[in-house]
DNA sequence: GTGAAAGCGCTAACAG
DNA sequence: CTGTTAGCGCTTTCAC
């Protein structure tokens, strides 16, 4: 089971591995004759180029590390499909670290994100894409914070939708407060004055982002917010439908729309309403944000905000190729707009008599 | 930017690289103060040991290598979570290759297969798993088959849900034709006798065994299959809704129930059957395969075969942890049985006038 | 316990 | 055009 190296080609060839080196990776002009009779050999053999070996010298893998808290959440590999496309085309391959969020506590998630970080370092990527995790935090503890700012000095480091204080990172980013605004301005377009907001974790950045969008809309638009229809704790389809349920049991008026925090959550909403007897969007109107292709799946389709998910991720890459290929002035900050999906489950609200 | 090595801790600690080797792995005893004053300078410079270095002598890089069709197609990041949760026990890291099919015409496809096949045998992964792609067709080119056989006699290979002709390989499959069989049983328990089969592709065996599992019940049950009402035409929500329309616009008698090659078409079928100002199940009922989370999302919350695709992911992990550390007797095929998960598309006919 | 030295498989000067 | 040689950073005999 030896696996052939250069210098069982070059003895073969007659040659020395210097030259074989030099077809490999055409470095050098090599005479046609003894090009061709190597390249048969390698073909022979099936000779590939052990590219750890090659990595060693040269100093670059082409590998790129993704750490994502979720594989499972379609928001990430709809954003890992925009990385791969574009990455592709400059030869990078992809480490995937997924630190499984969803079945663990949140300390432990830190944990292994420390750990891959530092697996990806020994493994000599070439840079590191980070996802959700502690860099969504609205305050991230300073010593996690650190200890990335750590290795943003080791290894070119991109954030997708994410942050972190004390420290200047490459990031690329959704602007969550015109999100938030703009979904919100649209219901209220409809007619709508009694909204609510639900989902995700007050600890974390996007949320914070989404809401400060829905008051800035709601302050604009001269209409105050009822500071029970804000509820958090989430961003699954199982916690929508738990905080919309405890929404619609609530005593006094309802409100006739409600934005949620990502489309899982919209999900779970609309399940819920429809459970409690509501049509939507006839009775209540329900918003989501991400624009994940499951969003136009369910019945209604999910009127949404798209994150842009594909061009998140392609930006990303984009940013890393110029980081790792040392570009002068890459932009520390990418921001795209997120994009007014309108669907089905949103309507003016039902007339009040 | 020189990155220390571990010449730099020996040189400063005032022994030789073979002892600081020594502490990094503890591969033989050291002197307890000499081995604090080592980790002292680990710890100081943040010393990370290269593992391209480490494992160019080693010969094992602790890296699987994954090879899937299409990241976005929610079953894929489910088995990959599985793998995930086993392999990082035995501390594995994966590569992700995907070889973009959504977007792609079919023969790109596979030169991307092959690509990433070599690209990941030069990078010396210590096993690769096949998910989808060649590995799925009802009758694959022997050039193609080939290719991959030659592949598994330099590096472990399993794969997932597939097989391919000529060779024997290691695999963890999920039995297709049990799959549709129960769902057809479950469907002609309720009382139906007319039963529609939507989706995939004849040429992937995927459908051809859910297909025949169908066909196998139908007879058992003395129940004649309308070949009308077999269609495929692909996986997605849109292919789904497609096929459905077509059904239900043809003339004569319509199915009282519709199998589903995959949960996205099962999704798609409903919401053409609700377009069409049917209510699934009282006028019809539908049923999907995959049992992605997904599925339980949409209203009414589909009645589906669940590929265990957590356990899919796990098992495979498991058989290639086997592989790699050489064990006697690995299975060459693992084989899980699917299971019926009941939910809210599925209920009896309507009763005939 | 510890050090010297020989590679792992490849690339990159530096000579010819 | 081509060969010689010195490493990349680490592990691993084999001595001491």
């Amino acid at each position: 089971m030896k696996s052939v190296t250069v210098y069982d080609i070059a003895k073969e060839a007659n040659v020395s591995v210097a030259t074989v080196s030099r077809v490999l990776n055409n470095t050098a002009p090599v005479k046609a004759s003894t090009r061709e009779r190597i390249q048969g050999l390698i073909n022979k053999y099936q000779f590939q180029p052990n590219a750890l070996a090659r990595s060693l010298i040269k100093k670059e893998t082409g590998m790129i590390g993704i750490i994502l808290p979720d594989i499972t959440n379609p928001f990430f590999p709809e954003v890992l499909a925009g990385l791969e496309q574009e990455a592709r085309k400059q030869g990078y391959t992809f480490f995937l670290c997924d630190t499984g969020s969803s079945n663990l506590d949140i300390k432990e998630q830190y944990k292994r994100e420390s750990q891959y970080l530092n697996i990806l370092l020994e493994k000599q990527v070439d840079g590191i894409i980070m996802l959700g995790g502690r860099i969504d935090l609205h305050k991230c503890p300073k010593e996690m914070a650190k200890e990335v700012a750590e290795i943003n000095k080791r290894v070119p480091l991109v954030f997708i939708n994410g942050n972190l204080p004390g420290a200047k990172f490459h990031r690329v980013v959704i602007d969550e407060v015109a999100g938030g605004r703009m979904v919100t301005e649209h219901l209220i377009g409809l007619g709508h004055r009694d909204i609510a907001f639900i989902g995700g974790y007050p600890q974390m950045s996007n949320t914070v982002g989404r809401l400060e969008g829905f008051r800035a809309a709601m302050a604009d638009a001269g209409l105050t917010v009822h500071e029970d229809w804000i509820d958090h704790g989430g961003f699954s389809v199982q916690r929508g439908k738990n905080m919309m349920g405890r929404l619609l049991d609530m005593e006094g008026d309802r409100p006739t729309a409600v934005v949620c925090a990502n489309d899982l959550v919209g999900i779970g909403a609309i399940k819920a309403a429809v459970k409690a007897g509501l049509q939507v969007p006839r009775d209540i109107s329900i918003t989501g944000v991400d624009g994940v292709p499951l969003a136009a799946s369910v019945i209604p389709e999910l009127t949404t905000m798209s994150l842009r998910c594909l061009e998140l991720g392609r930006s990303a890459a984009f940013v890393m190729h110029q980081l790792i290929s040392k570009s002068a002035d890459v932009n520390l900050l990418t921001t795209l707009t997120p994009e007014l999906t309108i669907r089905e489950s949103t309507a003016p609200p039902p007339s009040r008599k």
